[in-house]
DNA sequence: TGCTTGACGCGCG
DNA sequence: ACGCGCGCCAAGC
């Protein structure tokens, strides 16, 4: 019942489902954003064990670097960038310009 | 109960 | 520009 645990899920939850489509967030940032500076692993790790059930946008989700977490060699990565680019972004050298797509991240 | 693992992040060399 | 190490947090064994 009172799992505080479940608190933090839910508000990490909320703020990847408020990443607009053709925008992208880091884990980190997420973390910040649910008011959880220093979850970066927990937000990978939730999304980990719930992906595919989630109607969650977690592709929309990326490392701090703009590279895509998950192994290279992996499903999951190519149905990751097959996402984002549907939604008109675009990779360089596998990796995306926070500068331009990242949303509300670091300010520059 | 303690060590290891993992969809992270950042400072250094 | 890039690889490496350390810190951070929760879950699995």
């Amino acid at each position: 019942m009172t799992n505080l645990t479940d608190d933090k899920d839910d508000r990490i939850r909320q703020v990847i489902a408020m990443i607009p489509e053709g925008r992208v967030s880091t884990y980190g940032n997420v973390a910040r954003m649910a008011g959880l500076p220093g979850y970066a692993r927990y937000v990978g790790h939730l999304l980990k064990h719930q992906d595919a059930c989630s109607t969650l946008p977690w592709h929309r989700v990326i490392s701090s670097t703009g590279k895509i977490s998950l192994p290279v060699d992996s499903v999951s990565h190519s149905l990751q960038q097959q996402k984002l680019e549907a939604e008109g972004i675009v990779f360089r050298n596998g990796k995306i310009d926070l500068a331009l797509y990242g949303w509300l991240t670091h300010n520059r």
